[in-house]
DNA sequence: CAAATTATCCAAAGCGCTTTGGTAACTTTG
DNA sequence: CAAAGTTACCAAAGCGCTTTGGATAATTTG
């Protein structure tokens, strides 16, 4: 069923059809119950392509996943964060488009999008350090809204970001505060934007403190479970091993315990672990008491907040861009406890 | 950059240009030539929705992400899934559309999908038991393939499913050949195919052998980490505690772990676990020896297999359905190990 | 009560592409 | 060398919608 056929049945133009059907004034109410009942009931919708030609909108979103090559991994947040954004876009009739992608091709595919039509904005996700794309999503004119922000970007683009450089100033406050010492950092690949803030607040902390940083101490990756694994087995065979880790994802984290374990070092005695925590649906940082102290800010709340900014801007290209930073939750659990004392690992 | 535009430069016209852009035979190969460089030196590629609308295909496919209310969960297998199918849409010039949705308001997705036009088919995933989606997709007439079966619907659909039902009767009897006579089965949702088959499977195994099915040692529901976790300690605190889990996700393999390390528990000594492993690219099962022993199946490559099967299906809509049934590696990891006697417990 | 509004409706153009049904020029064939 | 193909191109229709610019009838106004 299409507009033509819908206007023949009813005996009107396509124009009152059209007009009646997306709300406009000049239509009897009477004759627009009638239309809207006779639409319901030969269910029609209309034809999203020939709608986006004729009014220059798509009424969808892209969301390009970048595929780190070098792990092919897919950033476990995303679902989540995809849950959040999709909530929005199903409230405002909008679609969302995913590209998946390598590094090599994102620029190829945000020029599409735009010289395609495909979408009316974009939200762009991993933003690394200087990343190149926010002055090439300025370039081509493609609206757009940042998860996280760029250092070394000057422009003034719309962003929503955890504050990463407090959180793990605090968390590792938090641990100085428990007398550890040697914290070892297990953080994500540090050309990501996010990773070089929770370095600096980490390396705040310490400096504020006059304790010394020591590299020996400090891994970077994508986060994986096995690098959480890997990096904890390895820096616990230092001579002058840590007391505690500081780690970028949960599901590093579970890497970092399952080492601990494997060497039968207890989790918040010998060792203490705070993990940054982005309330994965699927991996609930425990049911009452949480598993591991932690910095918890909500991947979805965060994907339906940065859809709901792109699609203001949308409607609204002149104003200007939005910025909001969210504080995270520092909750404790069963993770941390004071720093043995030489004395007690002897 | 629009054909029209295009053709005015070239001083040909829109016939010509869009013939030698499409790749027709009837133009000349000097003028082709001239207009493709023209075209690229241009940026120019045509609108995605008129293209659309002429050819009456969007060039794009639907997958609908159902959230569980009860969990709020998204799926932890879905970004691997997406990233297979991903490759190949790129590949073939497809876009990919994303629903989130609850289960109340699928049909209405479905639905709109065929009747805006928006996606020329779509992957329907997580199939349940008489799952009506697929009579409803045979009804709209709109293509798709189905990641999964659905028990007790007749009609000859396209699926690629993994051999659920062989790869836990051999987990189980892999487990009944080490000794273990009490196995408990943490299982996804029953309403799910996939976890009725799984049962289906351990059943076989244990009737086979005359062993008998205590159902106090099954469990199934979403599979998070806090139920591989809760449902462990419901278990081990019975009277007849077992001897081996029999898990449907490493993330819920990850819960039955920690419940094990929290009671001291030794897996692969004093409780064996096998778990189905999904292959997620940020859950490895160990780098070089399998921390779980678990049945494989890569959800990546499905998400490939399945992506191809769909468009196949929709370049030639009178091919017969296609049916895959893959079938699981067991890899023998360090999570089992022979049950221990009656003696080693006490 | 004629003139001016207002309320309803409609015909047709246009969005940017593909495709049908040509035509003109150039080759080949008998 | 006339007839029959071929080759290389083009004008225009059509995909299904929105929107502009009326038109007609009903209502209000002076």
């Amino acid at each position: 069923m299409n507009l033509k056929g819908l206007s023949e049945i009813l005996g009107l133009s396509q124009t009152t059809v059209s007009r009646a059907l997306n709300g406009y004034p000049e239509v009897n109410e009477a004759t627009r119950k009638k239309i809207l009942a006779v639409a319901a009931e030969h269910n029609y919708s209309p034809n999203a392509r020939a709608k986006g030609l004729a009014t220059g909108r798509a009424n969808a979103i892209g969301h390009v996943i970048p595929i780190a090559n070098q792990h092919e991994m897919v950033n476990p947040i995303f679902g989540d964060f995809i849950a959040g954004a999709g909530e929005v876009y199903a409230r405002n009739n909008y679609e969302m488009v995913l590209s998946i992608v390598d590094d090599a091709n994102e620029e190829k595919v945000y020029r599409a999008f735009k010289s395609r039509g495909t979408v009316d904005g974009v939200i762009l996700h991993g933003p690394k350090m200087n990343d190149s794309r926010i002055a090439l999503l300025d370039e081509i004119g493609l609206p757009f809204v940042v998860h996280g922000r760029a250092s070394g970007i000057d422009s003034n683009y719309s962003w929503l970001d955890v504050n990463n450089r407090s959180a793990f100033r605090r968390a590792t406050e938090f641990l100085l505060d428990l007398g550890h010492m040697r914290i070892a950092l297990i953080n994500g690949l540090e050309t990501m934007d996010f990773a070089h803030r929770r370095r600096g607040g980490y390396e705040d902390a310490l400096n504020a403190r006059g304790v010394e940083l020591d590299p020996a101490l400090l891994r970077s990756n994508d986060m994986t479970e096995e690098f959480g694994y890997a990096s904890t087995v390895e820096i616990l065979d230092q001579s002058r091993p840590p007391t505690a880790f500081l780690v970028s994802s949960i599901i590093s984290a579970l890497g970092v315990r399952r080492a601990l374990e494997e060497r039968g070092l207890q989790m918040g005695r010998d060792i203490s672990i705070i993990t940054y925590d982005d309330g994965l649906s699927y991996l609930a940082n425990g049911a009452d008491v949480p598993i591991f102290t932690a910095t918890r800010s909500s991947v979805r709340v965060a994907g339906r907040a940065l859809s709901e900014m792109l699609l203001a801007q949308i409607n609204d290209p002149d104003a200007p861009p939005q910025h909001r930073l969210l504080e995270v939750e520092l909750t404790v659990g069963r993770s941390t406890g004071p720093a043995p004392t030489t004395a007690n690992l002897a």
